[in-house]
RNA sequence: GGGUCCGUAGCUCAACGGUUAGAGCAGAGCGCUCAUAACGCUUUGGUUGGGGGUUCGAAUCCCUCCGGACCUACCA
């Protein structure tokens, strides 16, 4: 059986993630991974809270918490929007688990060990009032170049001009406002990925099926300049990994703690860890899923991230895992994606702009924003969401086109021959032609689910979905069973077919939708189909069903114009 | 500054260098009456951002100009 470890970027633990965040990673890793499970793979589907940085103390500190306390609750709120969303992890971890902090630091001593990591003493701004060093983005001050008095040390934004914190006039504390800065002596671990630049070349030159998108910001980091460059591995922070050579600790770096960017990617392996911990089994349940030497030799392994993850998970991760000098497994695949616009403008927490995971469940149910965001995911450029292309996506594909089939279906069978399935009739050519078109239709859909192209396959189940309306126009039951009443119910049994085949197909999308429509048909397999022909004879004459309440409710054009209003922010 | 991607119908998007550039939505007409005023059929709509080049053949490859987006290593 063939094993796929699926990983989604993990959300960062500040606050609610909004839909951009979510059609970024986690919503079509879930597709991918509902998907393979359906085809019998056994699947390993990760995702977990990033925890570590500078942005959750703040914000712990804004909500007057502990770090610590901040960070359950927020764990809690977004692993209840996962479950919301019917993200189907199977496991949701926290960064801040006991098992990262025991593989973060042992990762930092293999690498020490190899020779990969140096010590290196550096001059940060540190704030007396807030206390804390800050990082280039925490110090504002007037633009050197253009006079602009709220640049940020990393970049201005008005002349977009790079800078160093050094370079700014008047600096001071973008936390507090605090003038009071000085600069101060730091000691800091630095990752020598340097030394590794021609292996991590020579991997991802190996990855030729990899999207343009994920490759060349792979080698534009390796090649530009000077070429890859050493980074910083620890961070002056209170909350954090602390800086340890696996369990001894390491002289000199004492009160540091690893900087988000190592821990993170670990947690992959970390959260795969916690869920052995979480079932009672041993190491080698998930071992087997992240040490070829332990039996992951044969797991594909699938990365879902947004596009500025990338350069982190092509060279940073891939760095520590082969600088270990231990068999972990790298990443086969890199399935990366753009961003999702609000209505022509960036989606903006700080605004309150755009939709909210928690606000978008409360106007409706997880499987209208599935559908919606992945029939529209942003692989191929940015997306842009509106109200208006979100109102006809749900009314004229779910309601019209997969709803109303289903309602028609069920309701027609009800009034003419009962709540089973008929069993007068025998299937004929127009179904065998049906059958036909939706082997093709099956074949192309499998083949762009298996390639991730996520737009492409929602287009040709919404296809799908339609073959079912034109295939009861042409047979038009309602005019045979005036005359000819086994006719049409030789017809009603292959569309109440139809429909149980559209509920396992449309699972991985819209997975209540799915599990409403199986449940009212009384079937309970959920198989990827192999055989379209033998599919559509499953649900046996007599069979019996219930007729589902309606499937999706429409958006009218007043709710629509309120929502838009509601979420213009500004 | 450097880099990457994009520009195709009113809108959102397709199209291994190879028939007449296709779908969905929106618009128009017709049909159906089982169904959520739903469904089906037909149909209007294009100088593929501009210009030049390579080729028997270019939306696709090259050059250039215009426009848009993103990345650029201490936010994560």
């Amino acid at each position: 059986m063939a094993r796929t470890l699926i990983t989604s970027a993990l959300p960062y633990i500040n606050g609610v993630k909004h839909l951009g965040n979510l059609v970024g990673s986690q919503l079509p890793a879930d597709v991918y991974a509902r998907f393979l499970r359906a085809r019998g793979h056994e699947v390993m589907f990760i995702c977990a809270t990033d925890e570590h940085g500078t942005p959750a103390e703040l914000a712990a500190a804004k909500a007057g918490e502990p770090v610590a306390d901040y960070c359950a609750r927020m764990w809690k709120v977004q692993k209840d929007l996962a479950d919301g969303f019917r993200l189907s992890f199977d496991h949701f971890g926290r960064s801040s688990s006991e098992r990262n902090h025991r593989l973060t630091q042992h990762f930092a001593a293999r690498l020490h060990e190899a020779g990969l990591i140096e010590e290196v003493w550096e001059r940060q701004v540190y704030s007396i009032a807030d206390g804390r060093f800050l990082p280039d983005r925490y110090i504002e001050g007037t633009c050197p170049n253009c006079g602009y008095e709220r640049a940020r040390g990393d970049q201005c934004e008005n002349c977009t001009k790079q800078l160093d914190p050094t370079d700014l006039i008047n600096p001071r504390s973008a936390i507090s406002g605090s003038t009071d800065l000085e600069v101060r002596e730091t000691k800091h671990l630095y990752l020598r990925q340097s030394l590794m630049r021609d292996r991590l070349r020579e991997w991802i030159n190996s990855k030729t099926d990899w999207p343009v998108l994920t490759t060349s910001i792979a080698h534009k980091w390796l090649d530009d300049g000077e070429g890859l460059q050493d980074r910083g591995i620890t961070r002056d922070l209170d909350w954090g990994i602390p800086v340890r050579r696996g369990t001894e600790p390491w002289p000199g770096m004492e009160g540091k703690v690893f900087y988000v960017w190592f821990d993170a990617p670990i947690e992959y392996i970390a959260a795969t860890a916690e869920w052995a911990d979480a079932h009672g089994l041993d190491d080698s349940a998930w071992e087997r899923w992240w040490r070829t030497d332990r039996g992951a030799e044969d797991v594909r392994y699938v990365q879902f991230m947004g596009k500025d993850n990338v350069p982190f998970h092509t060279l940073s991760f891939p760095a520590t895992i082969l600088g270990s000098g231990e068999p972990w497994k790298l990443v086969d695949y890199i399935k990366s994606f753009n961003y999702l616009n609000y209505d022509g403008g960036k989606f903006s927490t700080s605004q309150g702009r755009g939709v909210f995971m928690d606000q978008a469940l409360e106007i409706l149910p997880a499987d209208y924003w599935r559908w919606w965001l992945i029939a529209n995911v942003p692989e191929s450029s940015d997306a842009n969401f509106t109200w208006e292309s979100f109102q006809a996506g749900v009314n004229k594909d779910l309601a019209d086109v997969l709803g109303n089939f289903v309602s028609r279906v069920t309701k027609f069978c009800r009034s003419r021959f009962g709540e089973a399935v008929p069993e007068a009739g025998e299937y004929g050519p127009e179904e065998a032609a049906v059958t036909e078109s939706l082997a093709a239709r099956l074949a192309a859909l499998t083949a762009q689910l298996e390639a991730i192209e996520l737009r492409k396959a929602a287009a040709e189940l919404r296809g799908i979905w339609a073959e079912g309306n034109e295939y009861l126009q042409r047979a038009a039951p309602w005019a045979e069973f005036r005359t000819d009443p086994d006719r049409a119910a030789a017809v009603i049994r292959f569309a109440l077919n139809l429909m149980r085949l559209y509920g396992i197909l449309s699972r991985p999308f819209i997975p209540d939708a799915s599990d409403t429509i199986l449940r009212a048909l009384g079937a309970g397999d959920t198989d990827w189909p192999e055989d379209v022909a033998a599919e559509l004879q499953k649900l046996r004459p007599g069979h019996g069903f219930t007729t589902p309440d309606l499937l999706f409710a429409k958006l009218d054009d007043a709710r629509t114009a309120e929502l838009a209003a509601r979420f213009a922010g500004g």
